[in-house]
RNA sequence: GCCCCCAUCGUCUAGAGGACCAGGACGUGGCCCUUUCAAGGCCAAGACUGGAGUUCGAAUCUCCAUGGGGGCACCA
């Protein structure tokens, strides 16, 4: 049906594949950006397919989590769910009519067969392998039973059974990676495979290559765990007489803390002690922007070039080139993230960082309006390297109730209470006499107290700090209090006053 | 256990036989700036896993070893 003697000149038709049964896994993600990529690159179709195949993992939220995920990432999809397109259905459980009927075409030619043997003798078989020491896997009892035996087993099991692949016993299997060149395979070795399950559904091995050939799937951009199973693939379409679309595996994300990939489980504690996101939502909550998560996973098994680290999706777009991923798995460099995100947040517009804190605020129970997120963004834009960074930045400014620090925190390096308090008490008095509260009236005053008193201006500035904000590390000082208004910051050093008593 | 993939600073990477006593970035350390913290500027330390080949010449090619990773389901 589709005349294809010429692949690499096909239009690219790409897809990413996942499957519904958990959270947006940032590798899965990271599958995902290249795909759209590639797509993107070379005017091609970036496609959508939902591989929910698998009734018992099956999670409803995933679905959600999974669509507003590639939206937020700004990886719209050309076709797939909610958008349509000519080659749907684009869920694989709508399709299970074509799994089945090409299941059977293979029975019918002898190039698959039906087994009829329970999870109990599947796993009775295994426990011999390994005591035997042999390697594992379907020693292909069913497949060459005869014809009475077959039916005596069909009416025994009434009927139920799954279709296995007759994968060729001898020879070899080459498979043609873009990254890898060939990589070759002793059939011996392979199994056969199932390719519908006794519920009527396929497995991912058939339903991958029906799809992917029905839908004029072009190339095939997929995590490096399937390379194993690359060869059986190979074989599924020669024995369909299908032209297999070009592939490249790519490499693995690695755990940063320890061993092994980078699962759900590697979301434990760094060595910084902070803790590592692993889900896409999980780096949404920890306050990183899209594109900076975009542009950080562009250099993870991939470079830009030019020695730079810092670019558009645009300028990804234009470069991108499947030749320049580098094989080799690659621990993810969370702290890499935190700049690049700062990065990405210095230079955005005053007024898209205020617009996006506020929800951040909001959902810290903060009642913060834009317009005086808008007076915040300048004090805090240079500070902060994650959105949620901003709370702990500037958080003083939109408590209701402010709660002071303990008084033994207001005093300076090398002075006392006493001091302190008497300093505190000149300052008050000096900036309530202010003819206005910009920061530079304020600054020249403290500054000119700091003379007449013959301390640092550390010093003052210090506890005036504390006083205020009730923090040590703060925006400037000034530029804070002209925020926070005079009455509220001349209340809470009056506060602090008395606490020194 | 078997099969497969991979291998450059702590980490992400550049490097496709001579331009490399190996470049960039993050992180780290130091200095400058400075009211704290950042940001910014300058500087520094820091790598071709090992061994055999091939070659006039190897980080780059080949082989072996080692190390890391992936896979061996009626999961994808």
């Amino acid at each position: 049906m589709f005349d294809v003697s010429e692949n690499g000149s096909l239009p690219v038709r790409v897809r990413f594949a996942p499957s519904p049964t958990g959270p947006f896994h940032i590798g899965s993600a990271r599958t995902a950006l290249f795909n759209w990529l590639f797509a993107r690159h070379h005017g091609g179709t970036f496609i959508l397919r939902i591989e929910d195949t698998d009734r018992k993992r099956f999670d409803p939220d995933a679905m959600p989590l999974l669509l507003d995920g590639l939206r937020w990432l700004g990886l719209e999809w050309d076709e797939g769910p909610e958008v349509g397109g000519e080659y749907g259905p684009y869920f694989q459980s709508e399709r299970s009519a074509l799994y089945q009927e090409w299941a059977e075409w293979l029975v019918e030619h002898d190039l698959a067969y039906r087994c009829y043997c329970t999870e109990e003798r599947l796993a009775e078989v295994r426990e011999r392998q390994k005591a035997a020491r042999q390697d594992p896997g379907y020693d292909r009892h069913c497949r060459t039973l005869a014809p009475e035996e077959r039916a005596r087993l069909h009416a025994e099991r009434g009927g139920e059974h799954v279709i296995r692949f007759k994968m060729p016993l001898e020879g070899t299997t080459t498979v043609h990676d873009i990254l890898r060149d060939d990589i070759t395979f002793d059939n011996r070795r392979l199994q056969d495979l199932v390719l519908l399950k006794s519920d009527g559904l396929p497995t991912y091995h058939l339903a991958n290559v029906v799809d992917d050939h029905f839908m004029a799937i072009s190339h095939i951009l997929r995590a490096e765990e399937w390379i194993s199973s690359a060869p059986v693939h190979k074989n599924l379409y020669a024995a369909f007489g299908w032209e297999m679309p070009q592939i490249a595996h790519l490499p693995v994300i690695l755990n940063p803390s320890g061993k092994g990939k980078l699962s759900k489980r590697s979301a434990g504690f760094t060595e910084g002690g902070r803790k590592v996101p692993v889900l896409l939502h999980e780096f949404q909550e920890a306050g990183y922007v899209p594109e900076a998560i975009v542009n950080f996973l562009t250099n993870v098994g991939w470079s830009f070039g030019d020695d730079r680290e810092v670019f558009t999706v645009e300028e990804t777009i234009a470069r991108f080139d499947l030749k320049r991923v580098n094989p080799a798995g690659s621990v993810f460099p969370v702290e890499k993230l935190d700049w690049l995100n700062g990065v990405y947040l210095r230079d955005m517009a005053p007024e898209r960082l205020a617009a996006l804190l506020q929800p951040v605020f909001e959902r810290a129970g903060y009642r913060a309006e834009l317009d005086r997120l808008t007076q915040v963004v300048p004090l805090i834009q240079v500070r902060i390297k994650t959105l949620n960074d901003a709370l702990d930045m500037a958080g003083f400014l939109f408590t209701e109730q402010f709660v002071p620090a303990p008084p033994e925190q207001l005093v300076p390096k090398k002075m006392d209470a006493a001091a302190t308090r008497a300093a505190l008490e000149r300052a008050l008095e000096m900036l309530e006499g202010l003819p206005d509260w910009r920061a530079e009236t304020q600054e020249a005053a403290m500054r000119a107290l700091v003379e007449e008193m013959g301390l640092k201006a550390g010093q003052l500035f210090g506890a005036l700090r504390v006083a205020t904000t009730a923090q040590a590390v703060s925006p400037p000082l000034f530029e804070s209090m002209e925020v926070l208004g005079r009455e509220a910051s001349l209340a809470r050093i009056r506060l602090a006053i008395d606490s020194l008593a």
